[in-house]
RNA sequence: CGGGGUGUGGCGCAGUUGGCUAGCGCGCCGCGUUUGGGACGCGGAGGUCGGAGGUUCAAGUCCUCUCACCCCGACCA
């Protein structure tokens, strides 16, 4: 992507109408866009970090064995009347509309009985099970307050997955399987060594559920943790967990955390209560065992802004960055235009994903907006290191140059996951 | 939903006790000088002050209603 050819601009001062240190800086930087509290466009940059994630994310499900696809944001309330969900007392945050005909439909906060009710049509035998489904999407919640930039909003982007299963046994295997994928996902969006397992209240199905908390001032929740035992605990089962895990109040930790997922065991509770039955090997109705998964996309990058950054703008990991590399040409005579031409063109060629300053701008805005920007590696092309017949290199985490030539700069930056 | 706060060019702000053509910085356009950490000079464009109603000779400044945004709380699979 040349710098010139993109139509966002960075600015110099943050927004007045956020003191969310992520919207301050998405929008800085020109990542996201406010639409209004709580509703976010993502423009190009922000589409980035957010298509990185999902790739992270999808490879991951798809490795155990979860199939995507995309349902509907507008839906039937028989579907929810199953569950009790449409009851505005025990669902407060629909969106409700109506069709022209005055039929009224819901707007997807979540889409947990629609896909279970779809998947009925499919999955009626033993031989069809296990299976397990997934999808990005976005959800609407009519929350009271937005608060906290993108990480929680009323519209947002997530992935959740259902898994559907003949057995316990069944289940149980899958849904470890499915933690340790998520566990996977985390460590490779950047945030692993601060994201916890976390014993959680379970609802009305299950007595705790797990939760993925990461540290994060910005958070809601406030988590117990034992580093060295790896056991964290949310505030709300605190008493209950402790017990069950054995462990003292008092050598646990306290942190403010933001949760990044969540899934849960239902066993037949669910598919009971819808109706949703399959035929097992003796030919008798079985409720189906039920796993259910949900990460939030543009939470993750809410949390990753808001924990890595300092004065200067953003830092992103270097796996979910908007590019890996932030190319600044300094100067335009013929030599350095085409040097830099060439070095895009390069990396590009190799799949490295690469922000071009083209522009014919002053070097400090440059490196300003290669800072703000958060990209990992700043790499110039001037006078100096035409000369020199090498490379200056920083990283966006440090503040040392290194001056590197051709064949270290493509092994540098392959190296870079 | 309760409490508090804020709405003035694209962004950030200032506008005294109401008073004449509504200012400043950034950004934007033009010309020139510059070019390794967000340059400088000169010349420009752009707002009717969130919206509606009212008081007044006169309203960005006062009153009423309303909309939006932010914060705290409550809420939060």
């Amino acid at each position: 992507m040349k710098y010139s050819q993109l139509f966002t601009k960075t600015s110099k001062t943050v927004p007045s109408d956020e003191t969310a240190r992520n919207a301050q800086l998405l929008i800085q930087a020109g990542f996201v866009h406010k639409e209004m509290a709580g509703v976010y466009a993502y423009l190009p940059l922000g589409l980035k970090v957010l298509e990185h994630i999902k790739n992270i994310v999808r490879e991951e499900m798809n490795a155990v064995n979860g199939q995507e696809l995309i349902m509907t944001n507008l839906q039937r309330p028989d579907v929810w009347q199953t569950t009790t969900r449409w009851d505005d007392e025990i669902v407060d945050i629909w969106f409700k509309t109506k069709l022209k005909d005055d039929t009224e439909i819901g707007l997807a906060w979540s889409h947990e009985e629609p896909i279970l009710n779809m998947m009925q049509q499919f999955v009626q035998s033993y031989k069809d099970l296990p299976v397990s489904v997934y999808q990005f999407q976005t959800k609407l919640r009519n929350e009271l307050r937005a608060k906290s930039g993108i990480m929680r909003g009323r519209e947002f982007l997530m992935k959740d997955m259902y898994s559907l299963h003949a057995s316990a046994e069944d289940l149980d295997n899958y849904y470890n399987q499915v933690k340790d994928a998520y566990t996977r996902v985390f460590e490779r969006v950047g945030i692993g060594s601060d994201t916890f397992l976390t014993f959680a209240s379970g609802g009305a199905f299950t007595k705790f559920s797990h939760e993925f908390q990461t540290i994060c001032a910005a958070g809601e929740d406030i988590l117990y943790i034992h580093r060295g035992k790896n056991i964290a605990v949310n505030e709300e089962v605190l008493d209950d967990a402790v017990q069950e895990l054995g462990v003292d109040k008092s050598e646990l930790e306290k942190v403010v955390s933001a949760e990044v997922g969540n899934i849960f065991n239902f066993g037949t509770d669910k598919s009971a209560q819808m109706g949703i039955y399959f035929t097992n090997a003796e030919g008798h109705q079985s409720p189906l065992y039920l796993g259910s998964y949900g990460i939030g996309i543009t939470r993750i990058m809410g949390v990753i802004a808001e924990k890595y950054s300092d004065d200067k703008g953003l830092v992103w990991p270097e796996s979910i960055a908007p590019a890996r590399v932030y190319l600044a040409r300094l100067g335009d005579t013929d030599e350095i235009v085409q040097a830099a031409d060439q070095l895009y063109a390069e990396l590009t060629a190799a799949n490295i994903g690469v922000l071009y300053d083209d522009r014919d701008v002053r070097p400090g805005e440059k490196f300003a907006d290669a800072d703000l920007l958060g990209i990992p590696m700043r790499v110039v092309i001037s006078e100096k290191t035409i000369s020199s017949n090498n490379y200056e290199c920083k990283r966006r985490r440090e503040s040392e140059v290194s001056f590197l030539n051709h064949q270290q700069l493509i092994e540098t930056l392959s190296v870079m996951s």
